[in-house]
DNA sequence: CCAATATGTAGTCAAGGACAACAAATGCCG
DNA sequence: CGGCATTTGTTGTCCTTGACTACATATTGG
């Protein structure tokens, strides 16, 4: 909080530097690292025998670089230091360990046989965590990927319409039960997050990206390679979101009532598919009433990702889940409905593409939230 | 652009934390200074002495603290050093020195026959700068702000809908016509960062403005203490969204379209009068359309906002221009509304208040804009 | 095999803030 | 009114950090 700064904070700055420079895949040596941070490679090689020392990276044997000179020793990330990563919904909950450079290295998916209450979830999670610990591996924290509206500040479940969840201190619960620090956000953001350094958005500074779920559309933002949060950490709702769509609405109006999976599927006949099947579905059909479905959520698509990118002026916007199915049907019908509800400068170079990450999303997403304050002060973890 | 980090970076950022801290009012002796930099006492003294010694701040008479203990030297921004400020319109050219500290020192309004070009424009703004130079003090660069969308990188008016620019490179002509560093951006951005830091908005680093103008509706947000700008700089088009509004849609049914302080002035009777005055005559009216108007455009405006508030979870909502008088009309009506088309969490706590600065809000803005790379790196600047 | 190039390594240096010690100025209280 | 506690300014010293220099090392290319 205090606004002044010290000799100490730029060694924390470093090593924080490298570490995400590593982590992040932007580097694979320490003359990378030279070249990347701008600081002498003495204090490179300080900074990287540091983090070596923290079991954070190894030094490995020479990268072929391909030019003349002497080799620069490989820099990696040390696969000891872990994150669990978990997320519970409706009907299983899901978790792996995560290590640096978003490795996911184990994963697990334990089916559950009705909603989990908040207890119940913890007790789920506890035992995934113990699973998931290996000897010789250290677990930094705990990372939730929460279906619903967390509260930044202490992690606490505010609304998870389809849990059933309402004022759950959840991230506290989960710490109590597996005695580790534990950090939740909206799954959604976390999505976003994933999306931004491992994904499709790597290297966008600004980009949105929505999902469409079962569970309606979730949304996250990333405005200048950082997510955004607002006040309390509810940014990003935009399946909330009333775009105007002339006379197409239905009553409530909002994003996620209009473009609806569920409408889609009940005119193909179909129940319980995959994205997969649903677009080889979609593309099978010759149904009229399908594809006049399509082209009207379409347009209240095309509006609401309008609206945000006249208020964001984003470089990139993801979609992902149904949404991407969504896109994959007509990508240039999109793009031009997109593209005639938003004010012209803000829509240059604008891309909109799929998510690129599968199932591990919400889990990179997750385990990222875990690494922060690791990734953000590297020092202070000596254990 | 490096991601490293040394020890110069320590010393500028401490005097610009520093510079920051007196400018924007929250400090105003060395001893307030130590306890908000958390600093050591001997360096803020050598930290001040150096912004005193680049005629930045001053140091005057002790200020009365009140408690017991040796008075502190007050600190107080140095008025020899200003930028010009300057709003170009359609029918006048407005500008200002303005010191650190938002210190509207002059101010010039020079009326217009016609719409001007930007070579026009450059004449005028060039004459206003020198009436405006004063002896003894030293311009540091010159703030534009612009009715119309301006690319960020190098100030190039993109489209200028009411002065009918397109594609004018104007900060750049500027610079060339006045020998001076220019900046320019977007009108309502800069009167969001002038509400942020010196108006209705200090201390909150979340906040939504939006402005009604002749010229519609421009806005901008602020997120994190800093404007949000995007790839180009075009972000906060509030303006051309089209929110959800059932059946009420006009054709086009964008914002600033359906909020039309026209409609208002046709229901009045009335032409060419300011806001007080309109707010005035909406009081007085007991006209039954101008209410049902009124209430139209309340619920069009309440689910804009609250297709905003979802997305950027903000602290603050700042009304300005014909949006002030909307809101001034009901209260608490517009924030019910604007409740209603909002998930709860993300509306919690928020307020939607006037803007607070008055005609010299822009001015404001670009003055801010203008100090911008001083305020970043103070050193940097020795003239 | 040698030159050119790039990088690692070790030692020295400069800059910046922390800290300690002392001086100075104020309020408080008897 | 005088002494004391409190707060802050001032000065000098110290520690940490990265930059820089010189030299060693490893690779490519002729």
């Amino acid at each position: 909080m205090p606004a002044g700064d010290n000799v100490d904070g730029v060694r924390r700055r470093n090593l924080a530097a490298i570490l995400d420079l590593v982590h992040h895949g932007r580097a694979a040596s320490r003359a990378e690292l030279t070249a990347l941070t701008g600081l002498n490679r003495s204090t490179v090689a300080a900074l990287v025998a540091e983090l070596a020392e923290l079991r954070l990276l190894d030094e490995g044997d020479p990268v072929a670089s391909g030019g003349v000179g002497r080799p620069s020793p490989g820099v990696q990330v040390n696969p000891a230091t872990v994150t669990i990563a978990v997320n519970p919904e409706v009907d299983a909950v899901t978790a792996a360990a995560v290590g640096l450079g978003a490795r996911v290295v184990g994963r697990i998916r334990r089916p559950l046989e009705t909603v989990p209450d908040p207890t119940t979830a913890v007790d789920v999670i506890a035992e995934l965590v113990r699973d998931l610990t290996r000897r010789g591996t250290r677990v930094a924290a705990v990372g939730l990927a929460i279906p619903g509206l967390v509260r930044a500040t202490d992690g606490t479940v505010r609304w998870a319409p389809h849990l059933g969840w309402r004022e759950v201190p959840f991230a506290a619960m989960v710490e109590d039960a597996v005695g580790l620090p534990a950090h939740a956000d909206n799954d959604a953001t976390l999505g976003a997050v994933a999306e931004h350094l491992f994904g499709a958005g790597r290297g966008v500074a600004d980009l949105l990206y929505l999902n469409g779920g079962a569970s309606g559309i979730g949304g996250g933002v990333i405005v200048r390679g950082e997510p955004l949060t607002g006040r309390g950490g509810y940014a990003g709702e935009f399946g909330q979101n009333r775009p105007g769509a002339g006379d197409r609405l239905s009553e409530r109006g909002t994003l996620e009532d209009e473009v609806s999976r569920a409408r889609v599927l009940d005119l193909l006949g179909l129940e319980q598919v995959d994205e997969p099947a649903l677009a080889t579905a979609i593309a099978a059909s010759d149904d009229p009433r399908v594809t006049a479905e399509l082209r009207r959520q379409q347009g209240i698509l095309a509006v609401a990702l309008g609206n945000a990118v006249n208020v964001f002026n984003p470089e990139l916007v993801v979609l992902g889940g149904y949404l991407a199915t969504h896109l994959a049907w007509q990508p240039e019908g999109l793009m031009a409905a997109v593209a005639e509800a938003t004010i012209p400068a803000a829509m240059e170079g604008v891309s909109i593409v799929p998510a690129a990450l599968g199932e591990d999303r919400l889990l990179i997403g997750a385990a990222e939230l875990a690494f922060r304050s690791l990734l953000r002060d590297p020092a202070s973890w000596r254990a």
